[in-house]
RNA sequence: GGCUAGGUAGCUCAGACGGUUAGAGCGCGGCACUCAUAAUGCUGAGGUCGGCGGUUCGAUUCCGCCUCUAGCCA
């Protein structure tokens, strides 16, 4: 086997909702194949990112009081935090906000400028007068012009389905302000994508020949080209979060242009991080034109063209390297239905992870996943029963019915070698299942799992031919109960080999349980003779329905608790495909209801807690709150209110914060609150007030009224130091 | 509206370059076993392969229309 240099990517999820299941589909799949390909002995780097920019990040930051980059950080660490916990190993997790990202952008620009593939002229556009910016179609509203429903949006009609422009509205008012928008003229800059149109439909042709591309999705992009391929708006007018355009003043790339950059923005930083093996100069090695090494892309089928026509035609543009593959899936369902808030079935990641175990998912999704991009479908009932059966009945259970016997009549050890017929029968079960390899590299993991448990059925139906358990109360037969013992939990270690990109975790305990490290795959053609076994435990657990049912009811409680929160706004450009860059379970149903809080504490915890389900919280809830030590800087009575206190903290590493708190019938004398240290929640989503904005919350014990008492620190406590 | 993809057993999916009795897993019924997290083995029932037409000796598989579902339309 050649051993390659792998880049892989997931798209990136958009900083402005936390991560749902439907991302999850496409971290799940990717992971799994990044630990299958390293599984081979191929050596992979796996980066992902947080898409940071865009009107909708800048509003919304604006909307809570708070800068974007407070709001990019605050979603970054649950973002991170949910994927890791689900057993995403990332090597990197950026953002594309990030000083190498700019640098790459500017790079590439700068490239495509040089080699006379830009442009610019001038686009009308409709403008907010009052709030002094251009307005992107989802966030001009007003009347359907075909069916006069009202409130629409300003690229189509939720209710009679008909596409349209915002200029067509009837009566359209801005979502931002309200007011009117008016048509104004603007300088905005192109790609000029029809330079690139032979060679893109050379590269989509050869990359669908190698197998690189599916041959749905080159025949939908035929489709583009039909018409020849126009210009690609890529400048949005100031004010806009995101980075200025060289030479352009007042001018940002769109947040489509810097988003796909931001892989190799990751990847640059991992590089000079020096982690992985990697060097600075490594990032030249993968990204220029004649690199030896592969690119390969995970993402939904919603944004196919930027990854198959935008992307390669600026990195070609560019003089860079064109992505090697770009693996597209389909959509997740649950219950057979678009996610839905009021059915419970809108499954946050981390709602998820606080009632049942990741490996569970994965391995369901895997059993569904295929190379096609099919949508996918989390049945409930069928991830109980499946993940049951399989995991538990077929796989684990070879472990549990022989560990008893190899403990009690051998100390734990395993027979030192194995007759011919079962020497042969256990290389007959490895070689079905070397096949493995190349279904899992052929994203094939539904193929793979069937011939897995296949295998399974295989070992299970020995130790009941070989009634183990009769033997063992033969003092005779004992050298034979060892080999069946042997053999069979050499066919558990199998399965265990090849489901352990699946179910990483599980597979980890399986190979403790074994007393090995977790093997490549090749390991799996020589069985493991004479080795002792460690105590054999419960490596996993059947699925209780009722932690399914807590998810689902917990996942309602989101909604009840996100819904006096402010308006959610829908992103640039068309929500949907923006947002959806990692394959929400629908479109226009979705696209703002998946933009929700983005606060832990607006969103589960606090639900959970007011709903009274459950008295536990994870140590994970906890790790989510972001306790500090607070010094006292100012604090004074709020003009116009006879609740609140205005205090000023000097929060140390964060800087200052302005807090309101609602104890003044408590502490009549807020000047003496000046110097002492209070414990305040930091990341609390600022929130704000007609006296200004409130940074967080200062925790206080008590009753309420005048019964509250602030917390205090020993000496030693500093501020800003986290309190946990 | 245009385009793309899909509609195969209760559930989730394979498959058929048109050809004798359409497959798997799970679930369900029966039997067996008791080592195992009531797990496992054997066995049985269950499908007019979305609808209507057409081509053909013959279609669920090809063609057309319809319908339902999902997505895309820069």
């Amino acid at each position: 086997m050649t051993t390659r240099e792998i880049l892989v990517t997931s798209a990136l999820p958009y900083a402005n909702g936390p991560i749902h299941l439907g991302h999850m589909l496409e971290h799940i799949q990717s992971d799994i194949w990044v630990r299958a390909m390293r599984m081979a002995g191929h050596s992979v780097h796996y980066v992902c990112a947080d898409d940071a920019h865009g009107s909708a990040i800048m509003l919304r930051a604006e909307k809570e009081g708070i800068t974007p980059q407070a709001l990019i950080d605050g979603v970054w660490k649950e973002h991170s935090s949910a994927l890791r916990d689900f057993g995403v190993a990332y090597d990197h997790y950026s953002s594309t906000h990030t000083d190498a990202n700019r640098e790459l952008t500017a790079r590439i620009w700068l490239a495509l400028r040089a080699a006379g593939h830009t442009e610019s002229k001038p686009v009308k556009q409709l403008y907010d007068p009052v709030k002094e910016m251009f307005l992107p179609d989802r966030y001009i509203k007003g009347e359907c012009p075909k069916c006069h429903s009202k409130d629409q949006y300003g690229d189509g009609c939720e209710v009679c389905g008909t596409a349209y422009t915002p200029a067509d509205l009837i009566n359209p008012y801005s979502v931002v302000s309200g007011a009117t928008p008016v048509l104004r003229e603007s300088e905005h800059y192109f790609v000029k994508l029809a330079d690139f149109e032979a060679m893109l439909k050379g590269w989509l042709a050869q990359r669908r020949d190698a197998g690189a591309l599916q041959a749905e999705v080159v025949n939908k992009l035929q489709e583009w080209f039909a018409d020849g391929l126009r210009s690609w708006d890529v400048s949005r007018d100031a004010p806009y979060f995101g980075f200025e355009i060289p030479d352009a003043p007042g001018k940002y790339f769109y947040v489509w242009v810097d988003a796909p950059i931001g892989y190799f923005a990751a990847f640059k930083e991992l590089c000079d991080s020096g982690r992985s093996g990697l060097k600075p100069a490594d990032l030249e090695r993968f990204i220029r034109a004649d690199s030896k090494t592969d690119m390969v892309h995970f993402i939904g089928k919603d944004i196919v063209y930027f990854h198959t026509l935008f992307w390669p035609a600026m990195l070609h543009g560019a003089g860079l390297r064109t992505p090697t593959a770009v693996n597209v899936h389909g959509f997740l369902t649950v219950n057979g239905a678009k996610m839905s808030k009021s059915r419970g079935t809108f499954i946050q990641a981390r709602t998820y992870l606080n009632h049942l175990d990741p490996d569970w998912l994965r391995y369901y999704l895997a059993s569904l996943l295929g190379p096609t991009l099919a949508d996918v479908d989390l049945d409930m009932k069928a991830f109980e029963e499946r993940v049951n059966s399989h995991l538990v009945g077929k796989w684990v259970n070879i472990a549990s019915r022989c560990a008893g016997f190899v403990h009690k009549f051998f100390g734990g050890k395993l027979s030192a070698q194995l007759p011919a017929e079962a020497s042969a029968s256990y290389a007959d079960a490895a070689k079905r299942l070397s096949a493995c390899a190349a279904l899992y590299e052929a994203r094939d993991y539904a193929a793979a799992l069937r011939l897995i448990m296949d295998v399974a059925d295989t070992a299970n139906a020995y130790v009941a031919d070989k009634a183990p358990w009769k033997m063992a109360k033969d003092d005779g037969q004992r050298e034979h109960l060892h080999v069946v013992c042997t053999l069979a939990l050499n066919y558990f270690r199998l399965l265990t080999i090849w489901l352990a990109p699946v179910v990483p975790s599980i597979a980890a305990r399986a190979f403790a349980f074994l007393g090995e490290a977790p093997p490549r795959f090749e390991a799996a053609n020589t069985p493991r003779l004479g080795a002792t076994l460690n105590e054999f435990s419960a490596l996993t657990t059947r699925i209780d329905p009722l932690k399914i049912e807590a998810m689902i009811e917990a996942s309602k409680e989101n909604l009840q608790a996100a819904t006096p929160s402010p308006q959610p706004l829908p992103r640039e450009g068309g929500g949907a495909k923006a947002a959806a860059s990692t394959s929400p379970p629908a479109g226009r149903a979705n696209r703002s209801e998946a933009m929700g809080s983005t606060s832990p504490l607006v969103g589960e915890v606090a639900a959970r807690s007011v709903a009274g389900e459950g008295s536990f919280i994870s140590i994970d809830d906890f790790a989510r709150m972001d306790l500090r030590i607070g010094t006292v800087l100012e604090c004074g009575f709020v003009e116009g209110s006879d609740k609140l206190l205005r205090f000023v903290l000097d929060a140390g590493e964060l800087g200052r914060r302005q807090i309101f708190s609602g104890i003044r019938a408590a502490y009549a004398e807020p000047e003496k609150l000046i110097g002492r240290k209070v414990v305040f929640i930091a990341n609390l989503a600022p929130r704000k007030m007609r006296f200004g904005v409130s940074e967080g919350m200062i925790l206080s014990a008590g009753s309420g009224g005048d019964d509250l008492h602030l917390l205090d620190a020993d000496a030693g406590a500093k501020a800003g130091m986290p309190v946990k």
